[in-house]
DNA sequence: TGTACATCAGTGAACGCGCGTTCACTGATGTAC
DNA sequence: TGTACATCAGTGAACGCGCGTTCACTGATGTAC
């Protein structure tokens, strides 16, 4: 059986993420510690690094399954819904995405909060963030086929329309420059929302938080598809 | 002369923050030592307890400043708009924040990053941290005593028309609940975009940050006031 | 104006702590014949 | 099926480092008479 020495090696590198999970959970993102992870495992310091080669190594890994996971979270809440119906879609991803970020703030602030000191992402962590807003791409487009306009027509300069065309290059189609730019804004005010939320600016200011994110997120999506 | 100490005290009060702040700029926000700080100064690390009791307060006196900052800036440049042109007023704060933050990236991830962790920020904080939104609010109720309406009509959920009260007391004027959670969609967009920007979730997306953010103050602006 | 005393700024050594990483090692698990 | 060898997981000690904070101390600066 050559299986059962990689499966156990599999299911420690798993516990060791998961437990370096838990303890940024508690004690924040920056405080992630090899010689914590071991502690807490029973392990010698030394023996992580038969799974990791170093500290920045775990923090890619962690990044890297979070993305992926706010991915699958608004990738499968999309799927719930019908294709045609995209103010309902974006619905159910913004609140996908608030969901996770609750769920797993220590993991959120891995990603949309202060960039770790030091700490350079490196190129594996670049597709897995392009999970979410290719959700988000894919129904802005059904949209723009469908002929539905944002509200608010953005002034788009010329120095920012050729940054676009990257933009549009993750779907295929075709989708004016003013509705990237309102996509965009959209997206950037639901992570805003969500980031003021957990990074505590609305403390002693909104109590019931999920109800004001529905609205948030509601009105967003309503200035995208009116 | 009795005020020869009490200058010299708070210069090097302000000179222990000023390498402080340029520390963190450098390192990161966490990053923030007492013992590099007075490395630099080339006082003996124990010297900084005579100016703070410890790490959190001078962490407290960064913040504070940083708020004042960012208030200030805002103040300064709503100041040199003609009161009853609300859109300008919205674009110059804006255009306010952005450069301050640019400015002063650590210090505004301090403010608006993840929270530090282990750090409560205390009560002081509060009353600088409310002048950057008193601006905004101001701006608000102009344009709602103009009769200008915000683009989309927010739907506001019960639970969170409550909670609203509590900011429309800030401005003694009346404001909708629709203006009030329209200003707030405006300010998480203003701020979710700067955050986007400076902790690099649009690198290799937008080259030209400056015309992009721009266009995106402009288009939150005319949401707010068509 | 001069002196005695109190206040304050700054020193340097020390405490106890946790960190990432390396290294030579011991056993256990797998593999080849 | 049994044995010899290679591979791998995990150990424990050690390296050098930086941190926040405390403490007894030395001088210099201010104050009261």
């Amino acid at each position: 059986m050559t299986g059962i020495r990689a499966r156990v090696r599999a299911e420690l590198t798993a516990e060791i993420k998961a437990i370096a999970r838990r303890q940024m959970a508690v004690d924040g993102t920056s405080a992630l510690s090899l010689r914590a992870v071991a502690r807490e495992l029973g392990m010698a310091s030394s023996a992580i690094y038969r799974y990791f080669p170093g500290r920045d190594e775990l923090l890619t890994a962690l990044i890297v399954d979070a993305y992926n996971e706010i991915g699958a979270a608004a990738e499968a809440a999309d799927a719930t819904v019908a294709p045609d119906d995209v103010l309902e879609r974006w619905r159910a991803v913004a609140g996908a995405a608030y969901a996770w970020a609750v769920a797993h703030p220590a993991e959120y602030g891995l990603l949309f909060g202060t960039p770790v000191p030091g700490y350079a992402a490196p190129v594996d962590t670049i597709a897995p963030a392009g999970r979410f807003t290719a959700v988000l791409l894919t129904i802005l487009a059904e949209g723009h086929r469908q002929g539905i306009r944002p509200l608010a027509a953005p002034v788009v300069p010329d120095a920012v329309r050729a940054d676009l065309d990257r933009v549009r290059a993750v779907v295929g189609a075709e989708i004016d420059d003013e509705v990237v730019i309102a996509g965009m804004l959209a997206w950037m005010g639901l992570f805003g929302a969500i980031s003021f939320i957990l990074f505590g600016q609305l403390q002693n200011v909104i109590d019931d938080r999920d109800a004001f994110f529905g609205s948030v997120a509601d009105t967003l999506g309503r200035q995208l598809f009116p």
